[in-house]
DNA sequence: TCTTTGTTTGACCAACTGGTCAAATCAACG
DNA sequence: CGTTGATTTGACCAGTTGGTCAAACAAAGA
């Protein structure tokens, strides 16, 4: 029996999880605060506890919304293809992924570096699944012969690893860079290490 | 005239700081409270302040402490040595702190994530002079042809990413792998990064 | 218009936070 | 032992935090 939401919950809604987005990927969560999150949303504190019922709420709302964008690059990764292109072609989403949505790799980033205690079960559930889905394709075509015998779960953390560096240690980039555009540099290089790595 | 410090200045000392990379790397500058590291450390939260003067305190001399330590393994790079050898040799102690320093690495990964506020000066002084510094050895090497025409700031990036990436994201890794050692497999792997992609 | 439902807010609260302070306790040395 | 300086603590404080609530205010249909 839940009535569809309003036009004004719709809009303070979508407010919210964008403020949110903004503070929490800025400060982790315990390092932000609900009067922080309103300022930014344009509501008062009472208002914004009127559409979540907690901080946690939000939160939790936050990072079960981005799991599913934050995995597409990866569930895109067609057995059926070219197997370098395929990885290669993976690694550029995400390295695109880093450039254009920095703040949800960093929201990701705080989660996981303190122990990911909102979203574990997310972890060791549908990422873990994932993961072994993708690393069997990838075992299958070293075995095949079409690509160098690497450890398909390496290979996809370093994919990871090598992507989200960009935006989540930004600020290290830019203070070593003098480069205003890291990402100009990091495209080309990226290729290379995978078609390097890849080379049977 | 600063007196030696007594016994139990240096015992308690090096007990909060214990504590304090305890507490800090698993919940960040903002999520962790004085209350939890004077618990930490065996002390009540008046006797942590007759030692450090603040919370800010205690953070800094963490931070500080460890850049040192963390900077080591580059400095020990050798323009004189083998190219492919000391880039590999660099990785590979990068690797190794990441598994025998873990909470070291998430102190400054949570410092960074949230942009560095503590050391921001430090990142762009002694991290960038000893970062130039190495770059122009390792571009020097590739011009000489003894390794690939690779970026040398994206390498170092990689190097930095694909190492802390075992310790920061540490969970994740956990929940993906089966394995109780996740550096095992990631020594052998790392090898076969770095000499792929700089095979000229 | 009236009424019902959805929305917004000011005032408030209890718990927690970093930090202070005076007084108590301890250690060491003459 | 007594004294001096170092160490420890309980009580306390002001500011912040997540969250509540009743009352005020808007929207919209009847």
């Amino acid at each position: 029996m839940t009535k569809p939401p309003t036009r004004i919950q719709k809009r303070n809604r979508a407010a919210i999880l964008t403020a949110g987005l903004d503070v929490f990927s800025q400060f982790g969560f315990r390092g932000s605060t609900l009067d922080q999150i309103a300022a930014a949303a344009g509501l008062s504190k009472p208002n914004l506890l009127y559409y979540f019922p907690s901080k946690d709420a939000i939160y939790t709302a936050l990072l079960e919304r981005l799991l599913e964008t934050w995995l597409a690059p990866l569930h895109q990764m067609d057995k059926d293809g070219d197997p370098v292109a395929e990885i290669v072609g993976y690694a550029r989403r995400k390295l695109d992924m880093s450039r254009d949505y920095p703040r949800e790799s960093r929201l990701f980033a705080n989660e996981i570096v303190q122990g990911a205690p909102h979203i574990a079960n997310h972890l060791s559930g549908e990422l873990r699944v994932l993961v072994e889905e993708k690393a069997a394709i990838i075992k299958g075509w070293s075995k095949a012969g079409q690509i160098a015998d690497v450890d398909p779960h390496h290979l996809i953390f370093s994919i990871w690893a090598l992507t989200q560096h960009y935006a989540d240690f930004d600020v290290q980039v830019r203070a070593v860079l003098d480069t205003d555009d890291p990402f100009a540099g990091a495209g080309p290089f990226l290729d290379h290490v995978m078609r390097s790595i890849l080379r049977p």
